[in-house]
DNA sequence: TATGAATGAGTTTTCATTCAT
DNA sequence: AATGAATGAAAACTCATTCAT
């Protein structure tokens, strides 16, 4: 009976071969064909599942960060402080990098840092990120564990930039990324950016 | 009058076309006609002064960068405190902005995020900046400004991705980018930033 | 009817088209779309079977050129005597432009006479036909049919050259190119260089 | 008052630099200004002396091809056999070669060889040289040196074929071409081609 | 679902030639 | 006579996408 896979699988195979071929060459530079010979298809069976080579990008972005979206809401809605959350946040974006490199270089590169092609389209989402972590802040300003003189938005940039350029050296090998230097770079991340938005002597919590 | 007007004039005609049909349109996006038509010169004579399209925008870049790297060997040089130090070169680059925000997106857009095209091109370069930076917080870890348990490379990362996002926000009309904003943004970032990199109780100035 | 037709009779018609134009115009004064407008194709599809426009004349000419080698060896191979072998070499020549004038003029004019560009590349195949031609002078000479004192290399060129001035005489209209000018001109040529190739009184077999 | 050097002079310059930047790069790969170059010239001088680029080819082979012109009919005034007239037209222009070869490249690859191109242009002066030759085939057909069943026009091609090949065979390295070669390769070419065209036992003179 | 042949628009770059000085 | 800046036409090649089978 079942004497056919499920067409899902090939589309599985494509997107797979996508994010390989899309890390190794970039998204420009790489043709239809070389997404289709990675994935082990003909050619033309790439538009059979996706509109175009662009869709097939959008697809490989949308995918992995609706998983951060859910992943710094849920962090959100835990009963731990806004270090923490951060942290958390920091850990989650850092393991999916960890655990698949090239689908994260991919979004990195082809679409985050990318504003003018790809990041222009999927502006709205990746904002949204930007506002979670920003109500982050915001919370915890209101609960007195932030001062409250930083504005939470550009908090969330400062937060948000640090990691991006984190993830960015790995992926240019500006900084060593062997496994004992996720944890560490984390570390130093929530510590620097989280210590500059607590409260310390001088600085009244309420700005 | 003057019996001849120097042909560099052209050359520069071109250059400051570039920067603005570039930040318009973007590089990819935008043709080499483009160029001569918003310089109102002939086609080739862009093909006279520059290799090829890329060669102006890496003269473009070069010419901004090494402005930068300039302006920050000068403010490390000055006897002044590492949050002095930083929040001049935050200055400075904000400045660059405010003053001629089309050649800064397009240096922030087309190169410095463009990591896979000229990003890759101008990476030492732009490791430079960041090797600076690095050595500033260094110099102030040794004098016990800064707290010693944070990577000066890693300090570096978080405040020029601090910077980087807060550029790419205004360019990207994702923040408000009046007059008043830029001040008040750059106070905060150096709060933020060095304020996590400064000791204080519980963190030994000496890690 | 036919189920699906071979892929292979749109790349032959393009070879063929290619024939024509490349004759008509000179290889350099015509244009891809020329091709392609003569095969009744589109544009692209000269680049789906030929990497480059070279590449179209490339296989044109080594096409061609191996069914000569083939029939030099084949005629060097049968029990004939030397000026016998030279007349069927001749006749094989004179009789490809008899039957296919377009396709000899491009590859007389081309690439064998186009010796700065296409000449350099097919120099080695080019250089087999001397030396086959070469070794049917040379074994004559051995057998005593042809006088030793002549080097067969050179025997070869003036055999050679003579043939070719006389097809570049032809495709320029020098010369008449009726039917019965062939026989005639192949002819006179055997009968002066295999003429000039043979002993005669005076002068001794042996050189 | 003679300050300043008569304006031939840079004319000639530049002529001569054309022959060695064509011999070097062919004339279809250079450019303008790598004459203009090699003259150690402005760029726009080369117009100033001469319509176009081809005037410079064109020129360049009219110069030399009436000296050939001059020298075959010189030959054929003198009271000397055909075979030696023959012999002083091949000496002449191996000579040329020898003393000149990179103008002889160029007026063999260039024109006489660049059959579509200037080669058309040239081809009534071109075709002047084989009808002198054959002028003398045929006046010694008339007084019974030569074979009287060899059309005249046709032992020019044989003649002049034979030469273009030999000087091709040197220009391509495809044979030596060391001082030894120049005359032996003459005494051969003559002794095969005259050989051929002399009357011999069988061969009536009269045809 | 799967294939890959067929389409054709789009852009960089080159370089001969002109022209103002 | 001399310079070299300025012009702009011309064409190869790429590759995303469509479509017949």
């Amino acid at each position: 009976m079942d004497a056919k896979a499920p067409p899902v699988e090939k589309r599985r195979q494509i997107l797979d071969a996508a994010i390989h071929v899309f890390a190794r060459q970039g998204f420009h530079a790489c043709r239809v064909s070389d997404i289709a010979d990675e994935a082990g298809v003909a050619y033309g069976l790439v538009y059979h599942y996706f509109k175009s080579k662009d869709q097939v990008l959008n697809e490989l972005f949308t995918e992995r960060w609706s998983l951060l979206l859910a992943a710094i809401e849920e962090v959100d809605g835990e009963s731990i402080g806004a270090r923490e959350k951060l942290d958390a946040v920091a850990r989650f974006i850092i393991d999916s990098y960890r655990y698949e490199p090239d689908l994260m270089k991919v979004i990195i590169v082809d679409v985050t840092r990318a504003a003018n092609s790809f990041g222009r389209t999927h502006l709205p989402e990746i904002r949204r990120a930007y506002e979670m972590i920003a109500k982050i802040v915001a919370d915890a300003q209101r609960a007195g564990t932030f001062r409250r003189d930083v504005d939470p938005e550009f908090a969330s940039m400062w937060f948000y930039g640090a990691i991006e350029q984190l993830l960015s050296g790995w992926v240019f090998d500006l900084i060593p990324g062997g496994e004992a230097d996720f944890d560490r770079a984390r570390e130093m991340l929530v510590e620097t950016i989280c210590g500059g938005l607590e409260p310390r002597d001088g600085v009244p919590a309420d700005g």
